[in-house]
RNA sequence: GCCAGGGUAGCUCAGUGGCAGAGCAGAGGACUCAUAAGCCUUUGGUCGGCGGUUCGAAUCCGCCCCUUGGCACCA
């Protein structure tokens, strides 16, 4: 059976993890999660691209070994992807062999069938910045200081034929709504295709950068960007092996929005179309977050750096902000009072209704989960509740609305809040009556059960918290949805784990 | 200039033809199991502007304004 496939982008090795990397891997790894749970199969890729110009010059800067830099920078992001529970199967880099051998392959089999081919290049180069300008370069019709001195220079390189695809292209992609989400992003690739493409340039002659894979049938060059970073999709799983069969076609690319145009959406596609490889089925294009205040902070040496929070707050609640705060698809602003905010809905609603239950559940019903005796009104609206929002929350994941799914999660928290009000079980722990003594065992089973459900929808999200609030309840690891969502009493006589604070506040954190 | 996103309560945003919503912030209250948490009530909006379609528009159409981003062999 084919597993369902999904990447992130690779990122750059030049510079180390940020906020940026940090979502795209949490977005990618909470999607995996969903599927997982799902009953899939799931085969989840991240990644480095380590070649090209930058890094070398990094490399040399600090007398090292380009690869040597680019070890150390694997170390940090594969650690970035540990401290963020991603939960990632594979890891590839674009140094390795088994990635190697199939860029050649393919490089190899195109030029044999004519796609690429040699030509001379005219372009404006910096011999400062030691790379080729553009129009836009340019400041009032003039090169800035920066560049240094720059002359018009030709140079051979090998070209990769886009333009024959065009037309294909454009009817594929009006043809298959999915192929890029959100859908508007689709509009600005067709808009990219409406002027004439030109061939890519897919090649650097060594004496400019030899820190990259050589062309198979040219040692005086190595392949540039594209045919490197983006075949790593398809040579971590295996092209060329019938292992590939068993994950291609990819069924989500996730990106950022700054490379879908062309990158993703134009050269991708048609590199694949070329190889005779099947379409991606999807890209999920995200946006960015945004800074806000950013200046202000600085200037009051407030600067927050938000992969910090996962130390002081711990991964899940990192996580939930993530995913809480940004719709998928838009730009979102970070800040720390955005974080505080998020953090204390996480704290206040979820972690004290676990720190409610279990105090009482200790003291009124000595640790053990009680039956549920009666069904009455307070029951049956909060059943009701959880009626619409289990459903609900399912389609918002498949369709990537995580921040509205967790508002809806959180409203069913707010509701077993209530319906705890409602009861009031510190009311009737005071009564003699044996049927105060049924209601109280009654709210307090039904308290239990809404966490156990908000628990298992929340998997995706909060792994880690998850997993607790299922160890408290007494139950064994939930590993699917599947039977896992509807309203019981499968907790009855579990024994209650010790009182515990999941999302201390965070002057008591830091303590 | 062209293209796209956004413009709804003090803040962050849901809401695609049917009485303007949520969370946070603000105000008041009852309670006490709990992380001074939770619960109840409440203040607060010409839905960017103008025009149009419609019995009815935040929503559909046109024009305009503000804002963010993109505009190719750059990673």
């Amino acid at each position: 059976m084919k597993q369902f496939y999904i990447t992130t982008a690779i990122d750059y090795a030049n510079g180390m993890p940020h906020l940026g990397h940090a979502y795209e891997k949490v977005l990618a790894d909470v999607i995996s999660r969903v599927r997982r749970m799902r009953g899939e199969s799931v085969h989840f890729l991240t990644g480095l691209d380590e070649h090209g110009q930058k890094v070398q010059q990094s490399a040399e800067r600090k007398g090292i070994e380009p690869l040597v830099f680019c070890d150390t920078m694997a170390d940090a992001f594969k650690a970035l992807c540990v401290k963020l529970e991603v939960s990632n199967d594979d890891y590839i880099r674009t140094t390795e062999v088994r990635h190697k051998t199939v860029v050649e392959k393919i490089l190899q089999d195109l030029y044999d069938q004519g796609v690429i081919y040699k030509a001379k290049y005219k372009g404006f180069y910096s011999a400062r910045a030691e790379q080729f300008l553009q129009e836009k370069d340019k400041v009032e019709g003039a090169w800035p200081e920066i560049y240094g001195e720059v002359t018009e220079i030709s140079e051979e390189n090998y070209f990769f034929k886009l333009s024959e695809h065009q037309d294909w292209l454009i009817d594929y992609i009006k043809t298959h709504e999915d192929f890029i989400f959100p859908k508007f992003r689709a509009k600005q690739v067709l808009e990219f295709l409406k002027e004439p493409l030109n061939d890519l340039c897919i090649s650097r002659p060594k004496e400019r950068l030899n820190w990259g894979i050589e062309l198979p049938f040219d040692v005086n060059y190595v392949t540039y960007v594209w045919f490197d970073a983006l075949i790593n999709y398809i040579s971590a799983v295996g092209y060329g092996s019938e292992r590939f069969e068993n994950c291609w076609p990819v069924d989500y690319h996730v990106i950022g929005k700054d490379i879908l145009v062309p990158a993703h959406a134009i050269y991708w596609p048609i590199m694949l179309k070329a190889i005779g490889v099947e379409m991606p089925k999807s890209f999920v294009v995200h946006g960015w977050w945004l800074a806000a205040g950013a200046k202000m902070s600085k200037s009051t040496g407030n600067t927050v750096e938000p992969l910090d929070l996962v130390d002081t707050f711990g991964a899940d609640a990192f996580r939930y902000f993530l995913m809480r705060e940004m719709n998928v698809g838009q730009d979102s602003d970070f800040s720390q009072e955005l974080f505080d905010v998020r953090y204390n809905v996480l704290a206040n609603d979820l972690g004290n209704l676990v720190s409610r239950l279990l105090n009482m559940g200790h003291r009124y019903c000595e640790g053990t989960v009680p039956a549920m005796h009666v069904e009455e009104g307070p029951e049956k609206e909060l059943k009701a509740l959880w009626d619409a929002t289990g459903p609900k929350v399912l389609e918002l994941y498949d369709g990537l609305q995580f921040h509205t799914a967790l508002e809806d999660i959180f409203k069913f928290i707010a509701g077993v809040n209530r319906y705890a009000e409602v009861r009031a079980p510190w009311k009737l722990a005071k009564s003699e009556s044996a049927e105060d003594r049924k209601l109280l065992e009654t709210s307090l089973a039904v308290m239990a059960e809404g966490l156990r459900l908000a628990s298992v929808l929340l998997a995706p999200v909060i792994p880690s918290t998850s997993r607790r609030i299922e160890v408290l309840l007494g139950l064994p690891e939930v590993m699917a949805f599947e039977g896992q969502l509807d309203w019981s009493d499968c907790l009855k006589g579990n024994t209650l784990g010790e009182k515990v604070i999941l999302f201390p506040r965070p002057e008591l954190a830091k303590a």
